[in-house]
DNA sequence: CGTTATTTGTGCGTATGTATT
DNA sequence: AAATACATACGCACAAATAAC
């Protein structure tokens, strides 16, 4: 069972309250978030408790700090700007698209794929899908899992041929899982559409397409699935939003 | 004058260290990093500023703590797949690539570009350059500045026509801005060579492209920079790695 | 099964340095 | 020059999770 808290530390609980005073749009324009005596002095915490609720704050890019001058709220990190770039965005992809199965899960043997999943065996699980969004589809991906992997989902009935739903497979995986997924390496590129991306997605053979390649990782390193997505490109456009990190 | 720091403080040190050993491989296969008094021990620090570097590192994703057993490292992360992902890659990208200036910073009016800068002038400056690796240019980006920002770098050598250097722009131009650059929105897609690009990368006109468009902000949310890149999908591949978010 | 040692997590105190106003 | 505000560094005490006995 993994037990959740039940009393919130000290800092986060402040981190969480100047979250939200922030959203709320208190220290918008400049205005300097209070200081470290004065927040000391307000939630009756030393000094070092309120430093290092900054800490978490200044990491997530919620604020910023200057020495000397104080503590500012970062523009446009509270309002409706949400926070991209991280894995549970993209996760939670696809809130305003529907998955259709375009190919059930399917045992097979495929050195490359089992390769970038870094097996010993040449054995691996493949299932296809499209995307659609106001009723066209815009992007066909192909999944590959681990035996061991796609034990956990092929009796899903999200997975079974022609099935729709709304999420991610990723999302649908994750929550089987042992150890969570805490990576997610990319690489984009440009490719031809080649006769299945054609005919699923309605478009020329050959036609240039924004290829996606996502390769997730648990903690220990395992590699859980590859996902090879094919992007229309006059319908998608690949959006991610960096923030400074730490410090 | 932004004086660059001469003594880097200790706990930043000794996360470097480890960052460094770690790397090596060291940590390899579910191998303990030394516990904090061991740690404490070794470098002559207390445990506080030992567990302030550790915070350095688990934020950045190298490590991983439970409590009780000890800190190990993440699995991948330290080897021959580097960290991208960060505002600091996108702005450190260059140290294998040497850019070199095709067409030195210019006043002109652009409604498009000042409008993706939130200007409410129509002036802006634009610049361009190319990429090489390998002696082969790969990739042709061209920036625009809103007129305050370019008056911080028109003068620097480094812009110069035909000027080469190995920095990226808004690396060279970072220490003269009033606040840090916090955020970089990008959206990546494909584009087809115009005239321009083609020229300059030697390639067919229509050649499908990787476009990659970036806006970089500062801590208030006023945009710095946008830069347009167009690269040879045959020499470069865009990647990222997303790791779960803090705490 | 509880007990104990180990290891990380939380919270606070102090002192001193550095940057800005 | 002085006051303010954040940064670094060390110290201590106790809590909570884990593993070994």
């Amino acid at each position: 069972m993994t037990s959740r808290d039940l009393t919130e530390p000290a800092y986060r609980a402040l981190a969480a309250t100047l979250r939200a005073r922030i959203a709320e749009g208190r220290y918008r324009g400049g205005v300097r978030l209070p200081t470290e005596s004065e927040l000391s002095e307000e939630f009756g915490l030393s000094r070092q408790t309120v430093r290092r609720a900054f800490q978490d704050l200044v990491a997530e890019g919620a604020v910023y700090r200057v020495p000397g001058r104080g503590t500012f709220a970062t523009e446009g990190s509270g309002r409706y700007l949400r926070q991209l770039g991280s894995i549970e965005d993209l996760m939670n992809l696809s809130a305003d698209t529907t998955m259709e199965v375009v190919s059930p899960p399917r045992r097979q043997v495929d050195l490359d794929a089992a390769g970038r999943l870094r097996l010993d065996t040449d054995l691996v699980y493949r299932m296809a899908f499209r995307r659609y969004h106001d009723g066209t589809p815009f992007v066909l991906t192909t999944v590959w899992w681990p035996e061991a992997v796609a034990r956990l989902v092929m009796d899903s009935p999200d997975v079974a041929a022609g099935a729709s739903s709304t999420h991610t497979m990723i999302g649908l995986l994750e929550p089987h899982l042992r150890r969570p997924i805490v990576e997610a390496a990319q690489s984009i590129t440009v490719a031809s559409a080649d006769a299945e991306v054609a005919a699923q997605l309605d478009c020329p053979v050959g036609h240039s397409m924004l290829r996606v390649d996502r390769l997730y990782s648990d903690a220990d390193g395992s590699v859980v699935e590859l996902a090879v997505s094919h992007f229309l490109p006059e319908h998608y456009t690949y959006r991610v939003t960096l923030r400074r990190s730490g410090n």
